[in-house]
RNA sequence: GGUGUGGUAGUUCAGCUGGUUAGAAUGCCUGCCUGUCACGCAGGAGGUCGCGGGUUCGAGUCCCGUCCAUACCGCCA
């Protein structure tokens, strides 16, 4: 047995016991006569003593160790003669009779730490090291608790947990897929799933009416702070639902989870919200609702009054940031490069002063009266003290620029705080996109998500103004889940496809085994699925997904502590029947 | 594919309009120290200024290219 205790565990009640403790060395003070170590593991850090009861075997060894060395410790618990409140094990030490080094360590190049000194790349490449640090375990222990959570729950919920395959088949719809060559069949590729959609559709129609899994994605995409290639999704399907019965479930799931694991309740309902109004008060299909600051329509106050870049705009929106009315020139012309940037793309930025003695004053006061600013100001819901900021132009541009703007403004503001959570579920999200490149429709979510009834008329007039019975689950402006009723009828499915551009050859021959499933009895089902390495960066307080997934990758999908991916041997690419042909 | 930011000691960073031998902190090594817990004190070692080219009497500093990291846009049904 190499330990009695961990270095967590023992307290001021352990006193005169004689213990053995095993860990890594976190810090050594020699104080000359006496060393004192800090014993670190998973569980905490306890204080060895090496005084001058140690043998001379026992202090030969202190003098030895170094950052990290991993040792075995016995001795007697005593009471410290002087307290560490820090320390949840700062009321007692362990004095030192025996001490060995199980295993020397070369110095880490950087210190494990709670702010260590490393920097992100160099933490990367030593990721087992960075992961000894406090942030991280913590980071890992959340994951860990919020997929038991989602376990419990799902299980006392009746869902069953079903392994879905990694190796199946590339499709040409959404992402671009991960593919892994064949061996026995020559020239061909599986593709690693980019979620289990249609197999656990086909578990539907197998009747498992109540299907879950945490599993892993693959999407050949580029990376950000909150995606990677590989990400862990909670994939869930029930059958003989609707939308109601699905949202019902899950906001249930998300409020036991920020329940049991956050002590966060919420009193009602999260609020629902259509994609139309999101957009039109937002700018966003996961928008922010922890703080106002709505869109106001401007149009029908500016317009015919000769200022040419809201005359000729087709929408014109506005938004009130409460106690701005004292921004600089500075502070404006910092927003105005803000909106400006190519990434957000708004030609200019107007504003209105909402002066604290009622009075108004702008940029374009050479254009309205007033009268007019006094009229805006009214259907922004200005108060003395408050900036109105407008921006114009082409509809979809300006609201999410807008939307952009209103983010900053926010964040500047302070109203987006970590600790506060919003979540909502975005309802009524179109059924189909148009892509001016490709002159074609696509599936806004994918291409089994179900039609609302009173819509499918539409699906042979005016396919773009039809909405489906898809939902996301937003929580502090950040998509976290999403899902959908499913078409159940092969005949819906097929028209589907068919709008989507397939023939029906090649919706057979890409989709055939879910088309031919449907014919034999599906019951009517949808689900959702949510993000669980996003749910995890939620839950901790921070933006990026890294920090919660105990091997990443790199901004370039590397992982920089295997060196992967890299080149495979002649060997192995003959056995594949593959020839390279890379460019340059 | 694009834009921004960064790359200087093991590590985190400073280094001004180009100018003597490139600094600090921390870590590391040596010595001293009986109550430390960010221990303290004294001393020491440690640098291809990412890489390549250019401008210049002179480049860590300016210019061009390139690589790496990172955030964002495109992309992500």
């Amino acid at each position: 047995m190499y330990r009695k205790h961990t270095c967590g565990q023992l307290r001021q009640s352990d006193t005169d016991k004689q213990t053995t403790l095993a860990g890594w060395v976190q810090k050594v003070r020699n104080l000359g006569a006496m060393t004192f170590i800090d014993l670190r593991d998973r569980y905490g850090i306890t204080q060895l003593v090496v005084d001058e009861t140690a043998s001379d075997a026992v202090k030969k060894i202190a003098g030895e160790l170094g950052r990290e060395f991993v040792i075995q410790a016995t001795g007697k618990v005593v009471e410290r003669s002087s307290k560490n409140p820090k320390m949840e094990t700062g009321d007692i030490e362990v004095i030192v009779s025996e001490m060995i080094i199980l295993n020397a360590a070369d110095t880490p190049p950087f210190t494990i730490e709670d702010h260590s000194d490393g920097g992100d790349d160099l933490r990367m490449k030593y990721r087992y090291l960075d992961l000894r640090r406090n942030p991280l375990k913590k980071a890992m222990m959340l994951r860990h608790r919020m997929a038991q959570e989602t376990r419990k729950f799902l299980d006392s919920n009746g869902f069953m947990e079903i392994e879905t395959p990694y190796l199946i088949k590339s499709t040409p719809e959404g992402a671009r897929d991960f593919v892994v060559p064949s061996r026995m069949n020559p020239g061909q590729f599986y593709a690693l799933p980019q979620s289990p959609q249609t197999f656990k559709q086909l578990l539907m129609v197998s009747g498992y009416d109540r299907y879950f899994q945490i599993v892993r994605c693959f999407r050949d995409e580029d990376l950000r702070a909150d995606r990677q290639p590989e990400f862990t999704q909670i994939d869930c399907e029930m059958a003989f639902v609707d939308q109601d019965d699905v949202l019902s479930t899950f906001e249930q799931m998300a409020k036991t989870m920020f329940g049991n694991v956050l002590g966060v309740e919420f009193a009602g309902a999260f609020p629902r919200m259509s994609y139309a109004e999101a957009m039109e008060k937002y700018g966003s299909d996961k928008p922010d609702i922890r703080f106002g600051m709505t869109f106001s329509p401007l149009e029908n106050l500016v317009k015919g009054r000769g200022f040419p870049v809201f005359d000729s705009a087709e929408y014109v929106g506005g938004i009130c940031a409460e106690g701005c009315a004292a921004y600089t020139r500075k502070q404006i012309d910092e927003l105005t490069d803000f909106v400006k940037r190519p990434q957000i793309g708004a030609s200019g930025l107007v504003y209105i002063r909402h002066e604290a003695d009622g009075s108004f004053k702008s940029s374009v006061d050479k254009f309205y009266t007033p009268d007019d600013l006094r009229a805006i100001g009214t259907a922004t819901g200005s108060k003395p003290g408050d900036l109105i900021l407008i921006l114009a132009g082409a509809k979809r541009k300006t609201l999410s620029a807008l939307g952009e703007l209103r983010l900053e403004m926010g964040k500047r503001l302070g109203l987006r705080n970590k600790d506060t959570f919003a979540p909502m579920w975005v309802v009524d999200f179109p059924l189909l996109e148009w892509d001016e490149e490709s002159g074609r429709f696509f599936a806004m979510h994918h291409p089994f998500t179900s039609p609302k009834k009173e819509d499918v008329a539409l699906l042979d007039t005016d396919p773009g103004k039809v909405r489906a019975n898809a939902y996301d689950f937003v929580v502090n402006g950040v998509e976290i889940g999403g899902g959908s009723i499913r078409i159940h009828d092969s005949g819906l499915q097929h028209k589907m496809f068919g709008l989507l551009g397939f023939t029906p050859e090649e919706a057979q021959a890409q989709f055939g085994f879910l088309l031919d499933a449907f014919r034999y009895g599906a019951p009517p089902h949808g689900g959702i699925a949510f993000g669980f390495d996003r749910f995890c960066s939620l839950f901790g307080g921070s933006d990026s997904i890294r920090d919660y997934i105990a091997f990443p990758k790199n901004n370039a999908g590397r992982d920089v502590m295997i060196d992967s991916p890299s080149p495979i041997a002649p060997a192995q690419l003959d056995e594949l029947q593959i020839a390279l042909d890379l460019k340059e």
